[in-house]
Order: C-alpha cells, then structure tokens, then sequence
DNA sequence: CTGAAAGCGCTTACAG
DNA sequence: CTGAAAGCGCTTACAG
C-alpha cells in the first residue's frame, strides 16, 4: 500500500432526514452481525443459513431498506437481468402489441426489457446486435429484417439464446416463433373465391421481409391451384408505398374484383387509394387484409382481416427464452401458429351493402 | 492467500477456430506492452498519452476484436448506459411515437432504452421505479399516472435526473414537456362554434389523468366563456369505456349537436357507438378529437383532430435529459407544446357531404 | 505521460 | 452452516 487515498464520494448521504440512500451488503452485516457472503445467501436464498442469522440478516435488510446494487451483480452474473427485444416498427400495430406483451411477460418474471428498432435497416440491426452483445441481456427475441447477420450467431454463441418472431434467422440454434403466412394467405383467396371473385390481385409487403415472401407464395400458391391468374404488386412496408402500390395495380389490371393485401400499414394507403380510385368497397373491389389492428372494425365497410394471435406467439417466445436461459434448456423449438380470418363486410359481395344498412346509417 | 482456486471458468473458448469470444482489457494490455490503465485511458479518449502507445493499444484493441465489457464500466461509473422510459400504454399510437422517437434519438447519443409500460397502474409505475433506482439508468422520461409518487422524488434523490412527459410531476427538481392541453380544448369548442354549433357536449379521457383534468378544465372553461351550457361524460381510458361514455352522454342530451373526444381510443369507442345509435357524423353529430392517429384521415368521414407535436416534444424531452446527464444542468425547465387543430370533414356541419361526395364515392 | 493499486458491490469456491 | 478472500473487468486518484 503505497499511498493514502480519499474514499471516492463514499455515501454522501442526501442531506435531509433520510436514511443513507446508498446502503451496501457490508453495511447490512455489519448491521447483522454476520458476514457478507452470508447476507448475500439469505438474500439468494440458493443456501440454508441457520434460522437467526437469517432472521437477523432480514431485520437489518428491512431497517437499512437495503436493495442490493444491480450493476454489482450484474458484473458478477456476467449478465444483465434484461431481455433485448429487436423489432422493425414499434409504430405497427402488431408489434406494439408485441412489444406490449413481452414487457409485461419479463417483468413479471424478474427481467426488464431493452428496445431496439431497428427501423428494417439491416445496418441498424446489425449495430442494436452489437450493442446486446456487449450489454449481455440474458436473452434477445428478434423480428429479424435481415435473418442471416452473423451478429445472431455471435450472441449465441457467446452464450445468449435467441427466439426469432415473426420471421425465422439461418442460424438453427435459435428458437422461431411464427405465424403460417403462407397458409393465410391461401385462406384469404378461398375465402374471396368462396364469396365469387376470381379476379384476386395482392397488394403485398415487400419480398424482401420474409413475411412479405411468404405471403406473396400462399397468394400465387392458391391462385394456381384454382387456375386462377395471379397479379400482384410490391406495396413496400409503408402506408405511401402501399398507396402508390395500389394506384398501380389498379391501372395495371381495372378489371380486378378483389384484392388481397399485405399487412395493416399497406392497408390504409390501399384504402386511400380505392378512395381516390372511387371504388367502392366491397362492391366493386372485395378486400382482405392481413393484421387485425383496432380500426379494423371503425372503417367503412368494416375489414375482413387476417389476424395473427400475437399475444399467444409473444407468451410462447417469452416462455421459450425463458426456459432456455434457466436451464430447461432443449432442442431448438420451431412452432408455428395459425391465423384467423375475422369476415367482416369489405369482402362480401353480396349483402354486405344490406348488412352495413342494417348496422348503421350511409355515411356511418 | 490460503487455498489454491480455479480460474471460475475463464474465458472458455468457442471451441471453434474463431479468436477467444471474450478479450479482457488485460489482455489488450498485455498484447500492446503497456499497463491496463492506459489501454483505459486510450479508450476514453479522456487524458492523453504518447501517440506511440496510443497507436499500439488501437492495434491490440483491433487485433483482438476487443469490446469493453459494459457491465463492468457500469459498475465501476456506477451508473448503466440506458435512459428509462416510463409510459403508461404502448398500444396508444401516441405513446407508440413518443417510444419510437426516444429510443431512437438516445440510441443516436450512446444510449440504450429500458422501456416500462405502467398500464395506467400506480401500483405498477411505483413497482417500475423501485426498479429503476435499482438499475440506474442515466435518466429517465415519464408519462406519470401518478404524479406524486415518492418513487419519482428518490430517483432525483439518488442523482438520476427524471423528465416529466405529457404530464407534470409533483418534484419540482423535474423537467418538463407538456402539451397546452387546456388551451386544445379550448380551440376544439370554438372552431365547433365557429362553425354554428352551440350544443358542444365533451367526452373526455379519466380526469384521474392529469392530461384528462386539463382537457375537462380547457372544455369548461371555453363553454363558459361563451355563455353556453358544458355537459360532459368521463369516459375512462379505453375503447369500451368511450363506447359506454358516449352511449350515456347520447341518452342524457339529446339533442348534442356535437362532441369534443378526449383521446384516440375514446374516439375509436365514440365513432363505434354513433354509428350503432345511428348519428349521421357531422350532419347529426360533429366531432373533433385529440390525438392523430394514422387512421385518423381513413375513417369516414375524415376525421378532424388535435395533433400534438410528438416527435417534437419526445426530442426536447431526451435532450433536456441529456443536457442534465451530460452536465450542462440548468434550473428546471418546463416547456409547453401546442397542439394544431387539423381541421378535414367530421367537424363541418355544412358542405361535408358535398365535399365527401366529391372526394369518393358514398360508402368510401 | 505512465503504472501499480485501490475500489465499484457483489457472489461463490474453499476451508473450517 | 459460516467467514475470509478472490475475483468479476473496469476507472481513476496517486505517485512518479
């Protein structure tokens, strides 16, 4: 020991009446009378302490209000009692749902949640995965615009496991949590084919998003095996995109009785656009549209929807981190959920004027 | 020194030929001959040393792929890198904004984002700040549902700067960005009068609500000063409690001629049951609404509403936080946004139908 | 400008 | 069951 040294800032208590806002464990043993290691196992609770000193270790906690420091175990557990969560667009509907469950499901089991949005820029999600990286949050849970960014990898690798929603990631360690666009997007042609369309265009989300992919593959899938001609446009991820998308495909194709389209921002550029287009829904042109969002039922027709339970498949994502990061750890988990397709008056032909004139006046 | 100890399972190695995952300063040190305090130094960039050593750690650091561990610069500053973020509904299109902004302007300064979602519950925002002081974040914005709470004073007591969003704290040690809600409410009632109507009902979001209190306030006060009579219902927080609101408010005074909304899910609860009550909108009932959500042009007919500045007001929030951080402190600050009145169909009682029928056709 | 050392506040293997 | 001590990986006051 070389050199005398001043106690850096120790406590410095807030002036007022109040306790020492900064109690340490060692503060608490001494309080106790016992040592440190043994306050921290009552506090663990992971090893049996005899019954006084766990009695006396609590007395001391409770008049101390200790709390004990989370950066300090942190640094010990090597890890952050955090859940990261990667999405693309906290302002879709679907993901603030998303985002909304997945608080409340970590928190409710000890751990916060750290956002990251990553705006669909792989550049960006390739730097939020960095960060996690170095934040160690004891697992990530990612809608990935860009499933293959070795960055994925490397927190598995380093030890953090990682669900993917929505869309799946190259790397197979990983646990998915999917919805079956593919198959959804089938059910929605049925259904307009069941109702007496053929002429069924997609309006889709752009390819480059797997969900958008797989969408446009149930939608052409469908579409070939009733014979059917499919015709679609890329609508992009944006309510603009989705409107100029729609302008284009109506040009393309005036004779379309029906459109199928990609996810709940598309669709109210899509709903603009038939308005500017003065077709009338559902009479001249039937829609179906993925994602459920709350207006779903305010606008006029009502919207037939494609509506993923996102609150499920967050729970499931949630629970499957969870388990792998306290042990019950397994195979790579892949499960898919099904949609469900809400019909409402914008895809009825027939009747659907007589129905809305039931429920409500002309205009509302 | 007593027993001999194994290493607690330092740096396993991936196994795979990739370099060891987890590089400590140490090694950086080593690599570069030079002591761990000046690798320290080099990479704060915060005292100077010999370019010659600086060159040296740039290389060690770039050869070794090293990434200083946050948890343990957390410890030692005794502070995490993250500002906390404390709202009370995600799924509000308002909050989904004000997050998305957030996070993004402080990831653009070094930040990270510790989202928590209070539900509107006092009970869970004082749960939710007990945890914050534990997790010490640099700062934290607040959309309080309760503006009183201890916690918010112990934050600022434990030198974690807190900034007030949307609504006012009790401390006033806080910062502050509202909105002039009562001023919003005023302007609503009279472009409602402006355009010849004088039986102005009010639906308004819980005066539990600081927000709600000083939308009411504005509403009451703005009657008053023209001489008319205020009648108002309080119509919750939610989509059904609006719903249930407006019903009452419809039965309890007919003869509305128009209603001010108090936020964008009572709205979506108002429009369902005008429609259900067979209120043509505007010819029967005008509406003006807070808030302006994306759907807001959609509905039909369009909507007229109170836009708050919300990117505006999110970015003056996270830099009056990091000022504070960052040491350009000031006295507190309180700054007041305005809303803009958007004025489209649902509020004009003469012409609308016109100037719908114009724009599309009857349904759309 | 540089290094040795203390210390941030915990957890846990070791010895008793 | 309990305590002394090492160590998590940094930052920084101190001495040179």
């Amino acid at each position: 020991m070389t050199g005398k040294r001043l106690p850096e800032a120790s406590g410095e208590r807030a002036g007022e009446g109040s306790s020492n806002p900064v109690v340490t464990m060692a503060e608490v043993a001494e309080r106790a009378g016992v040592s440190i290691a043994t306050v921290s196992r009552v506090l663990s609770g992971r090893s049996s302490v005899a019954p006084e000193y766990r009695a006396r270790v609590s007395a001391a906690v409770e008049e101390l209000s200790y709390r004990p420091n989370r950066l300090a175990q942190n640094l010990r557990r090597r890890s952050a009692d955090m859940v990261g969560v990667v999405i693309s667009d906290i302002q879709n509907p679907h993901f603030s749902e998303m985002v909304h469950v997945a608080e409340e499901d970590a928190y409710r089991r000890g751990y916060r949640m750290l956002l990251c949005n990553t705006g669909e820029s792989s550049e960006k999600q390739r730097s939020y995965l960095q960060m996690l990286a170095d934040e160690r949050p004891v697992g990530v849970i990612i809608a990935p615009c860009d499933a293959s960014s070795p960055e994925i990898s490397h927190l598995i690798d380093i030890g953090i496991p990682v669900v993917a929603f929505d869309r799946p990631v190259k790397d197979e360690r990983a646990d998915a949590v999917l919805a079956d666009n593919f198959e959804a997007a089938r059910t929605a042609v049925e259904h307009l084919v069941g109702s007496g369309v053929t002429r069924i265009g997609y309006m889709g989300l752009s390819t480059q998003i797997e969900t958008g992919a797989r969408r446009l593959a149930g939608y052409k899938a469908a579409m070939a095996a009733r014979g059917l001609e499919a015709r679609w446009v890329d609508g992009g991820l944006r309510l603009a995109t989705g409107y100029r998308a729609t302008e284009r495909l109506l040009r393309e194709w005036p004779e379309m009785e029906a459109m199928v389209v990609g996810n709940n921002m598309l669709t109210l550029g899509a709903l603009r656009a038939l308005r500017a287009e003065k077709r009338r829904v559902p009479e001249d042109i039937a829609v179906v549209a993925f994602d459920d969002p709350s207006w779903a039922e305010l606008v006029q027709p009502s919207l037939t929807t494609l509506a993923q339970p996102v609150r499920a498949m967050t729970s499931t994502a949630v629970r499957l981190l969870i388990d792998n990061i306290e042990g019950r750890r397994r195979e790579p988990q892949r499960i898919v959920f099904r949609f469900t397709l809400k019909v409402r008056d914008s895809s009825s032909r027939s009747g659907a004027g007589d129905r809305q004139m039931d429920e409500s006046l002309a205009t509302w």
